[in-house]
DNA sequence: GTATTTTTGGAATATTTATTCCATTTTGTT
DNA sequence: AACAAAATGGAATAAATATTCCAAAAATAC
């Protein structure tokens, strides 16, 4: 990038800066590029951070970075670090209050809905920190691994969760079959002896899962469910049963909790089968 | 104060730090107390000021300041200033040095992936909370909110957002087709105008999805991308960008910020239609 | 393939910022 | 009031950090 595409003047908010960075991304060569890169997805830690810490997040040396604030139009890191020092205010401390503050003022607003979703994926992997019960997923993972396929089903709001776990599970060549329920078609039969089902559901429950898990069941083959209560249906046609709770905003869940402990399932099944 | 007040260990919290505070608040001079009832006052400064600053402030020299943080236990200012810059940012800097330690010592267990997928998830959610662009998202809400028709995109890894998406439009009443790639059918043709493409794909980009917004773009359609960089081939085809980076561990990625990110987007867009 | 321009990395330098030290002032005690 | 102990401010120094500069490497144009 040759000199005179420089500019002279100093973006005055975090506003310009974004506008300008997104602008010019285009026309960066490689190495100021991995610094608007790494810059635009930690644009909160310029403000507690050197050039030296930044240059070694970014992948580049200091000096790179040095550059990529000059073409932004600050005379240096300094200056740059100044507009974010300014607009600094350290988010997290206080959840309770944060929550509080979000729900009674911005109501509605885009940001004001991430707030709140990310704070209800917070409080959902805290409580399933707290609460996950070990035994169980040894079980589940035990009776996975020895398991010759494995066969997930779940629909509606567990379907991403059952995509996802189809989806580590080819990554981690463990046989393993998504029953989609594309077309109403029955793939059940597709069960065979020496296989395991993994049914995943959650209030209110999906009857085709609970279905598929008690015929499963009636045949013999051993059936993990992926549930939010012990007492729900699912549990009744399991031979052992995970729970996690979500913690919902409005009428909406979100999905950390169940997504963390559905992607632990999988890689520990299968690294237990090598 | 003489010196054998002095404590040797440093706060190792910010809750420790208050504490000890509180404590000696009584016992202190004159000039030390003004540091402590400033510093009190302003906690959350000291992660990105300097001494000189904090000693403004207080009303007092420097090298008063500095005895201050000596009495409450630090070794200086830059290691009292150390603790407040990593409580906001948790865990940064060795994260990658747990993962390693993780990695080879620790066994694998399903209760430790469990935690360690939490641990990645929070992670992932606090560095979304700070880093997202507000200004970006109004705009993709507004472009979706607008269209006729909601399309929706992702592959692999990100087919579980897609269907998500797809689960909560439908609560929502908005019209929303989810391209599922079934069959291999291409469905390209259902993008009339007025509608609009949501494309959701991360690195290693899916090449479908790039090349879906492609076609969309130079239709003229409205592109709304999720992605995880600026600079992804994704963002290039896009009206409007949205990012979102996923903490991972090991191979695998959680999606705790992406369907946080998702989610509200989806209820933003559906309340905004009425 | 050669010449020209752009980009890059790292070492050298400048600047800022933290820290120590000690002479001086203040406070408390008899 | 005289002494001792504690507290203070500021100047001197040390350390960390930012910034510049230039030779070498890539990329581009001819």
């Amino acid at each position: 990038m040759p000199d005179d595409h420089i500019i002279e003047t100093a973006p005055a908010t975090v506003e310009e800066f974004r506008e300008r960075l997104t602008a010019m991304l285009d026309t960066l060569p490689k190495r100021l590029r991995q610094c608007a890169d790494y810059v635009a997805a930690n644009t909160d830690r310029i403000a507690v951070s050197t050039v030296a810490d930044m240059a070694t997040g970014a992948g580049v040396p200091p000096s790179a970075l040095m550059r990529f604030c000059q073409i932004l139009g600050f005379t240096g890191f300094s200056e740059m670090q100044k507009l974010f020092r300014e607009a600094y205010v350290p988010g997290w401390p206080d959840y309770a209050t944060r929550l509080q503050n979000l729900k009674s003022s911005a109501t509605g607003s885009p940001a004001a809905l991430v707030g709140e979703f990310i704070e209800a994926g917070r409080l959902s992997l805290e409580s399933l920190a707290k609460n996950f019960d070990e035994t169980a997923l040894n079980q589940a993972v035990s009776t996975l691994a020895s398991a010759k396929m494995v066969h997930i089903v779940g629909l509606r709001r567990a379907f991403p969760v059952a995509s996802y776990l189809a989806y580590v599970f080819e990554k981690m060549s463990v046989p393993a079959m998504l029953h989609d329920g594309v077309g109403k078609l029955d793939h059940r039969h597709a069960l065979r002896p020496g296989d395991a089902l993994l049914a995943i559901t959650f209030a209110p429950y999906s009857e085709e899962t609970i279905a598929m898990a008690q015929d499963a069941h009636e045949r013999g083959l051993p059936v993990v469910a992926l549930t939010d209560r012990l007492t729900g249906p699912l549990a009744r046609a399991a031979s052992s049963t995970i729970t996690v709770t979500e913690v919902d905003f409005g009428a909406f869940r979100s999905l950390s909790a169940t997504i963390a402990l559905a992607i632990s399932l999988a890689v520990a099944v299968g690294s237990a089968r090598g």
